[in-house]
DNA sequence: AAAGAACTGTTCTATTTAGAACTATTTAGA
DNA sequence: TCTAAATAGTTCTAAATAGAACAGTTCTTT
């Protein structure tokens, strides 16, 4: 049986060490997103749009969790750049249907190719890691993330 | 042998897991931030200084790689608020001692303690991984935060 | 089908953040 | 030892961000 204080400690140590991470990943996030005239809302809207194609911007907002204004001005900025498209859902005059212009898909594959960017950069980090590593760090990072966010949405039930 | 495509996918979707980990986890940061009166910048140098009680200001930007007008700035409001200590580095009129207070370190240990924080959260969060991912995931992190670590550094050898 | 509640997104404003210029001090080198 | 370069931190300013109020639309209830 282990102590209360054990499990704090352990824990305490786990989060900082994804907290290392975070920070250091943020930095070529930032520096990336600052090189291809992008802000960090912006980046992580095309990151999260990018396997799909298109989303409505309701949904991107539950991804990304951004704040509701913040989401408005960061694809505003991406519409007028030419990387999105943007108009109402057919048949419901509320929603924003977002999709990526072709402009847009090709700007993303040449993100993702940047020496030196985030994408590059995480690949060669992660070199390192054997396949059975991989498999754990994706099932435990999974497993937070999932825990994490059951919290949230139990909690916040409320409006934002 | 495999291809380079397919190591590409691999590290787009760890790349996505760690992503999806530290939207959750600022969310919870920012919110026990906001809850206590500090700002992230301030909340994550309290966290960084932590389990030293006392830095210089220049390893504090080290550490957190907050950009030294924000690290300025939120130092400075720490010192306001009581929770930090600041003076002259003795024999080096340049650096700056920060250290803890009391308060400041009863403070900690009450965010700390905070149900529904990050920091309870994240312990509960952990509570449902074996021992041995939490080794792993532990290991994990720590390389390839040091990895991120090592080619910013190499790269970013300028100023900032 | 009218009234009110809920929803989606935008706009407005105040706050936060961060680059750039600056000040003060220390270090290096000629 | 004097000058130039480097360093540590602060201040100033512009930009990014996010809460709050808002506008328009849809859904619910009666």
């Amino acid at each position: 049986m282990e102590s209360e204080n054990q499990r704090f400690m352990r824990s305490t140590q786990l989060l900082r060490s994804f907290w290392n991470v975070q920070k250091n990943l943020m930095r070529f996030v930032q520096k990336t997103a600052v090189e291809n005239g992008l802000s960090v809302p912006q980046y992580s809207i095309l990151m999260t749009i990018a396997p799909h194609k298109e989303m409505i911007q309701k949904s991107l907002g539950e991804k990304t969790f951004l704040p509701k204004s913040t989401l408005s001005q960061a694809v505003d900025g991406l519409v007028q750049a030419g990387w999105l498209n943007r108009q109402q859902v057919e048949g419901n005059r509320r929603e924003m249907q977002l999709s990526l212009s072709e402009k847009g898909e090709i700007f993303i594959k040449t993100i993702q190719l940047q020496e030196d960017g985030v994408h590059q950069t995480f690949q060669s980090a992660v070199e390192s890691l054997t396949e059975r590593q991989c498999e754990e760090l994706l099932k435990a990072n999974l497993q937070i993330a999932t825990y994490l966010e059951a919290r949230a949405t139990e909690q916040g039930e409320d409006t934002k």
